[in-house]
DNA sequence: GTTGACAGTGCATACGTAGTTATTTAGAGT
DNA sequence: ACTCTAAATAACTACGTATGCACTGTCAAC
């Protein structure tokens, strides 16, 4: 009982094309025929059908995300790029996964739908996965994943230089040891922060021990501080791979008795929106995430791009909260 | 360039039909055609076309949602409808919008997918939207509001009770005072959590006044926080409309001097990961999510459900933190 | 040996739209 | 009045799949 373009069209007395074309390119119809058409639909109560002109158009104007499900930073990306889009009359399609292992699961139902574009987060998944979505007429764009670097399109933030913006202004605070808190070891995000990180403060001449925590969650954060406490040498400062790491790892060294930044200053990751709360106020690098969602559209709309892989590091910027103001600030 | 059934049909010796069998209802082929199908697809990398069989089938497999763009609690619930919807090889459909006037934008484009279900959160959706919606063929459910009750199926916590709970918990600290520092006044989430609040109090001879903070979100909780500071007589507890209301509350009191919960008590409503952070540990109403999806799902998806509009009221769980332990806890 | 039941498969068609081609209409020029 | 051109609209078809219907062949029952 759906009412369809050739119900209008009877009921505006013109052919199933005009009606159709009133509604994809209204410049072609004659402006009398246009308002009798409209007027027919509103009476009606005609909504055009998606799927069918999907079917016969071959776009779909849905872009897909392949994404962690549970994930602090990745519903902050996915808030911005389902916005930006529907700004496009454009719709987000959502392929959670639980964990890396159920990745290819996610990828498979993908397929299955015409998308314009695909949006790879999270930097667990494998390589092989990432070439695997390298389809004709599939714009697949690699966001925040290092690892996916000559495989795919990519845009990211600048990790590397992010990650020695915050050592150098830690190592100013006027610090001797340090400790890096990252995430998961086999992250490409973590490993360039935690190299960034490393080399910048060893130009210092100051050590910095990695420690994995083992998640991306607050839990995994606030786990990894006791063994930040009960270690033998207390670092004094602690950079957190993340900013839900790093939030969780304030947490923990203030329920294991130390003073943030007093005893020990620490620093994070993404520039969340809980990084800013007054009682954590954390020292991060902000990605400038709507920025980044641009270039990723950017790269799936433009009908230019082609041959080459494109790749967009944007540089963050460093927000200096009180976690890491070692005075009487 | 796109693999079709018809090729596939080619490759294997059989007709377009039988291929489409072997996807659909591999039942009523015969074994050893489908093996021959099934390496013929392989072989080819035949993926079958969604779009298409959407638009035989009048089924998407979809289920769109209409919500808050930003919003703690929303990103918590689409996670996990998201992840139900995935286990059922269904997918997610999001429709953002920003604030209350865009409602009807994103309810346009919701019209042109035929989804096979709708899920309309925040309170904040006006009730001629809501009706709106109600289509042949479109099974709508309204997550969480009560406005909705009689006009749509409805699943909502049972935020009377919730509040109620809450209020007797602080009561039962011994307070003098107290304060419910609601999100939006025309919320009807909040006005019933605050009648709740305020007549379980009342029962108690504790007077409750009604604080608005303008927002749903940390920054409307923690401005609200100034303006219980600057009132003439403090409350010994603030009741917060929300766990982000009440998560920027707990800053801004902080943040103005007094301690939590030594000066004043506070409580959230929600049950937000973030609520149970160390830092916070905030007495709140859980909901549970979990059920309340899996009862949003039965209705849209319950062939059965027909004419009585099922309103689903499902019990929160009190969680008692710290910011509402008044003695040496 | 004939019939019936039934599983398995092919044929044809419809889902609702967009674009291509063909046809009509209106307007201008001589 | 007649042709010529451009604009507007109609007729038709294809997008890729699912399914009702018809057909074939196998096997059991009489």
């Amino acid at each position: 009982m759906r009412v369809t373009s050739h119900d209008v069209a009877a009921e505006a007395g013109v052919s199933q094309a005009t009606v159709a074309r009133v509604f994809s390119s209204p410049d072609k119809v004659a402006r009398a025929t246009q308002e009798r058409v409209r007027e027919a639909a509103a009476r009606l109560g005609y909504v055009p059908n998606a799927i069918a002109r999907s079917l016969k158009s071959q776009r779909t104007d849905i872009v897909g995300a392949v994404v962690p499900a549970k994930s602090e930073y990745w519903q902050d990306v996915l808030t911005a790029l389902s916005r930006r889009l529907a700004e496009q009359g454009k719709q987000l399609l959502l392929f959670p996964f639980a964990d890396a292992d159920h990745v290819e699961e996610a990828l498979d139902s993908v397929e299955q739908y015409r998308l314009d574009g695909l949006v790879l987060a999270s930097s667990t998944i494998r390589p092989e996965h990432l070439v695997r979505m390298r389809r004709p007429g599939l714009r697949v764009v690699a966001f925040n994943q290092p690892a996916a670097s000559g495989l795919l399109p990519l845009v990211m933030v600048d990790n590397d230089a992010g990650a020695r913006d915050l050592a150098e202004h830690v190592a100013a605070q006027g610090i001797g040891t340090a400790a890096f808190v990252g995430t998961v070891a086999s992250a490409s995000t973590d490993q360039i922060r935690y190299r960034g990180a490393a080399s910048a403060l060893a130009d210092r001449g100051i050590a910095c021990p990695y420690v994995e925590a083992g998640g991306f969650s607050y839990d995994a954060g606030y786990k990894a501080a006791a063994r930040i406490l009960d270690g033998a040498d207390r670092p004094d400062a602690v950079m957190g791979g993340s900013d839900e790491v790093a939030l969780g790892l304030i947490d923990g060294l203030r329920t294991g008795g130390l003073d943030v930044p007093g005893d020990v200053l620490v620093t994070g990751f993404d520039g969340l929106p809980q990084a800013s709360w007054a009682g954590y106020d954390l020292t991060t690098l902000v990605q400038p995430i709507g920025v980044l969602v641009d270039a990723t559209l950017a790269i799936i709309f433009d009908d230019a791009w082609d041959a080459a892989q494109p790749e967009r590091i944007v540089p963050g910027t460093l927000r200096e909260g009180k976690t890491t103001r070692r005075g009487n600030g």
